[in-house]
DNA sequence: GCAACAATATATCACTATGGCATATTGCCC
DNA sequence: GGGCAATATGCCATAGTGATATATTGTTGC
């Protein structure tokens, strides 16, 4: 078995903020966590379904105007008491699957220009992800200053960090590359 | 479908290096890549007989003295020809899927207590990996001082460099749970 | 000398997760 | 009014994980 689903629990996590459709969740995330965390419909519904049969959230159809009806879930007792468990279990490791790294790994055969193209690429995509990182932050600042937006720019510290240490480290190897000609 | 099969070019880039078994490539995966890369039995069997059904790799049975018999791959030109490709391909971004963050992020229910010994065990787990990356830059320095050794240092450094920066984050919060008691 | 255990070598299975495509409606811009 | 983004969900093929099974050899300790 594959571990555990790490997907309920960010669901749960997303609904114990306030009830919510599976469209309005990925939408959430992706603007809160994404830095962090992705999540995809062909997985999220399925997962949405499951917690209901198991009585952790309870689904009810709404209409609102002339729009598509949806599904909105709301946290359950029992989908709290999971929630707090997981909250206080022991974190299981990232995924390390870095596939920049990989082809500079095997990368003896490539051109000195196309790597150095690779690692161009690599800091801006780097420098994009802060100018996000930074617009998130903004946000945060404006509309959550409760109890959860310490712990929010926690985790987005920690992506400016990694950000940072990316970047730097695109220079290096620019500064390496330089050199090695 | 779910963009691309990278685990076939991890195999085809370790083969690239000498024939060997499923076994031993996962070994010197281990070894080489695994601060950034992980590969797992189960996928990585099924897609060595993919690879030789597509011609990309030869596999070969060879009994050593009375150990098991296993199965030798070598990459062949269709194979150099592949991996040469993808070499220069748009890497694919890597997952992002930090357990430990998405429970700092949902964590406003959990107390400060559980939240620092969460910190400090990923604080222990960066300086093990620290330990580990020293560890792997001291083989490289020693046995590899070809072209390849200063790509290897490179992507090495990008661990070093993301390694000390989650320390640096894990010392930022240990600071903030301190003040804000 | 034998039990326990790590390493060698591969395979299978259930499950988790990804990303592309399909579908249908509404709202907006040119 | 044609096209495109957003809303809202679903399905499918494929990729990837981790547990478990199996069988042999080599090593370590009692």
């Amino acid at each position: 078995m594959a571990r555990h689903n790490t997907t309920r629990f960010a669901v749960l996590g997303a609904l114990a903020w306030q009830p919510m459709s599976g469209y309005d969740i990925k939408k959430a995330l992706d603007r809160s966590v994404s830095h962090f965390w992705s999540e995809n419909f062909g997985h999220l519904y399925p997962v949405l379904r499951q917690l209901a049969a198991e009585g952790l959230v309870t689904q009810k159809r709404e209409q609102s105007g002339r729009r598509p009806a949806k599904s909105v879930y709301r946290l359950t007792d029992r989908g709290e008491d999971e929630l707090g468990r997981w909250l206080a279990s022991e974190p299981g490791a990232a995924p390390r699957r870095n596939e920049l790294l990989l082809q500079l790994f095997f990368g003896r055969r490539l051109d000195k220009t196309t790597l150095r193209d690779k690692i161009r690429r690599e800091r801006e995509r780097q420098v994009g992800a802060q100018a996000t990182l930074a617009a998130v932050r903004d946000e945060i600042k404006k509309a959550h200053a409760g109890p959860d937006g310490a712990l929010w720019l926690l985790t987005l510290r920690y992506g400016e960090l990694m950000s940072e240490a990316a970047v730097k480290w695109c220079d290096e190897c620019e500064r390496w590359a330089a050199r090695a000609r």
